[in-house]
DNA sequence: ATAATGCCGACTCTATTGGTTGGGATTCGC
DNA sequence: GCGAATCCCAACCAATAGAGTCGGCATTAT
């Protein structure tokens, strides 16, 4: 149960990209060394990004990459999610009947508890929050 | 981000140890039978589970396994620590020099909300609780 | 002694992670 | 039109972890 440095790296762009909102796009080298993110793997984290609609990618020279929407409308949440694939942490959280013991099941209550924590942590600072770092402890 | 099996398998032998705790021990077989687990692998779960203290083992003929404490001292976040490692989810949390923009890391505001979200939300939780039933959403 | 049980180490198979490499396709400035 | 900067994409690679399995040994109640 660890983040992955995909998932790390495309936060960090993102918050870079909200920092960086000039207008202009931000070329991909720019970030990577800003960030010291590896150039390459960017670039594949943020293909990730743009077909999930986060980011727009304008190409040719002086193009780059910049967030999609303002960054108030950016959840934590949606960033992780693009990467890491949908936030629940196991299968039979939503009764889709993929567990025949789903009802007599204990432990599905630790589940439904941690899902909604994390969501709750993620979904509940945006982009925005993170460049004013107002974030309350 | 997913909860793997053994972690879901062994919060669920925790349960079913908490759940027949008549004070003799129970076998590895009835435990499997009963939650549908493979046997062998949940062997290997229970290894680590009695390796952290949380069950204890009695070998021979009529031996087993039982929780080493009362349900009601072993919070969940115990048994999903035992199993997969510290429940920290990125290796920065923990301001020990190991990233070197750590001050200057919007970032690291929301991996400490969510690691705080997580631990509230697992060691809130005891086996106990889970037995009864009795949480409330 | 035997059977039931736990203990343990070695093994396989697969998917994911964390990247790299190499080549395109676009677009701007000249 | 040319070249440079930039994004786009597919293929590849090594290492690791996940999810089990297998076979044998140690212990103990009967």
């Amino acid at each position: 149960m660890r983040i992955s440095s995909r998932c790390e790296y495309g936060l960090r762009a993102m918050v870079y990209l909200a920092g960086h909102d000039s207008g202009r796009p931000v070329p991909l080298p720019e970030i990577a060394a800003g960030e010291s993110i590896p150039a390459p793997f960017l670039e594949r984290i943020l293909a990730r990004l743009r077909e999930a609609g986060l980011v727009k990618a304008t190409r040719g020279v002086s193009g780059g990459y910049q967030l999609a929407r303002p960054a108030a409308d950016v959840a934590v949440g949606d960033v992780v999610t693009a990467l890491e694939g949908p936030l629940s942490l196991v299968g039979c959280v939503p009764d889709d009947g993929a567990c025949a013991r789903a009802d007599s099941c204990a432990s599905r209550i630790v589940w439904r508890r941690l899902d909604s924590a994390i969501s709750g942590a993620l979904n509940g600072i945006t982009l925005e929050d993170l460049t004013r770092e107002a974030v309350s402890p």
